[in-house]
DNA sequence: CGATAGTTTGATCCGCGTCAATTCCAGTGG
DNA sequence: CCACTGGAATTGACGCGGATCAAACTATCG
């Protein structure tokens, strides 16, 4: 991150005060402090936008879709997803609670998002979404660093799909898994299904299902249930995972 | 791009008047107008850059190196990449006069990069780059734009490096770099080796040449040298690329 | 022209995809 | 509480695309 958490939310000189409203479906109560909105905080901005629900499976907007709406999560994961023609997928992404989705394009969206849990968003139309960033400096700042940290992920997923081996990518996959859950036990509970994994690790559910095999064999990982990984040794999955 | 051109340079109210000087190393005069800067047409900010030269193969930094300064390309090419521990490479992208690199990470910087080409850049400590930010709205928005471009440019390209087949990837690769080129009829002049063209493309240089001397007996493409490539079948390269 | 790095081509091998068959499990109804 | 059911996950057998190893060829630059 080239934006650091001290600079967002720090009040600089050309930003005006302004009043923020409780979206009705965010839990998290939005921050108004000297005239900067920390969307750390509060990513979902009342005033312009509307709340909306997914059950599980239910598609948000499919790729190649006028790019009308520009969304935050505020509850559940959801994925990104491109296609082939004949149908092979590549899930480029997971969202979590605070992500951004449908910026990248004015005109049609680049990807199609699913959820993958039951999710609330908040959804703005574009051209109000754009009012709030002329408004908001922080804001800007704000998606600025998220967009850098976007990038940063996906330079080390291309390092993975273009030259890991699949023991690699899947032991990667876990490894940043148990990292970013903390201190939980090693223990994992993942809603995700084994082709989503494929997907975004870019092999088969045969393969994924294989490599965790052989991973648990190994003693690394334990796997009581499909869902629910248990991390047995971290410094193994670092170990494996080729960088 | 949600960022479109009009709204880059777009006078903001909390924009105040600057002076800018010409980089000495910059072609491209910078422009000054109603206190807005337009970066696309002034990749370079003197007053408080410096210039720098590559030669071809010349590393300007490597991953992992402290990232102590930011950098704008003003002229030639430069190639990012990512290594495993073994030494196998990804090359995430190439990059062209107007494009900046180094702000990733505040701490390190996540790839390596070198020069393709001889290359010209300004460089800028990451400080007084960050204080530009401050100063000049433009300039966040127009970075805003960039990032916004680039992770579009990185999702294709996991798309490619996660599904496609070696022919895929190398069609691809030579209708995006047709498209780009414009009519030229039709040929392009390509100063980067088939090894950083495998490293780009996830495959190995014996698979490149392989792939490309399909592509021309097939009738689509000419190699009169190397580095030298015909397109005598656009649509039949988009029609190879898989999506 | 010789030296050297880059490119092409060939032969062989293997990791992972493909196809197919169970097995497992959450949800449903009796 | 248990049998039933359909989708998800696992396991197995086999083949292929692309990696690897090796050698010949060819640009480019002193």
């Amino acid at each position: 991150m080239w934006l650091n958490k001290a600079m967002v939310g720090h009040p600089a000189a050309s930003v005006s005060r302004f009043d923020i409203h409780r979206c009705e479906i965010c839990e998290v109560r939005p921050l108004a402090v000297c005239g900067v909105v920390s969307i750390e905080q509060s990513p979902c901005l009342a005033a312009i936008a509307r709340g909306a629900r997914l059950e599980s499976g239910e598609v948000l907007f499919h790729e190649d879709d006028p790019a009308k709406e520009v969304f935050t999560v505020t509850s559940g994961m959801l994925k990104l997803s491109k296609l082939l023609s004949d149908g092979r997928r590549q899930v480029t992404g997971f969202l979590l609670p605070g992500d951004y989705l449908g910026l990248a394009s004015a005109e049609r969206y680049i990807y199609s998002a699913e959820a993958v849990t039951p999710v609330r968003i908040c959804r703005f139309a574009r051209a109000a979404f754009l009012g709030l960033l002329e408004q908001f400096p922080a804001l800007e700042k704000a998606l600025l660093g998220r967009a850098a940290t976007e990038l940063a992920a996906a330079q080390k997923q291309m390092l993975l799909l273009g030259r890991k081996t699949a023991r690699e990518r899947v032991a990667t996959f876990l490894a940043e898994l148990a990292a970013r859950a903390g201190n939980q036990g090693g223990v994992i509970e993942l809603s995700m299904t084994r082709t989503d994994i494929a997907d975004y690790l870019g092999i088969t559910t045969e393969t994924v299902s294989r490599t965790l095999t052989s991973l648990r064999k190994d003693g690394l990982i334990d796997i009581p249930r499909p869902h629910l990984f248990k991390i047995l040794q971290y410094s193994g999955l670092v170990a494996a995972s080729g960088d």
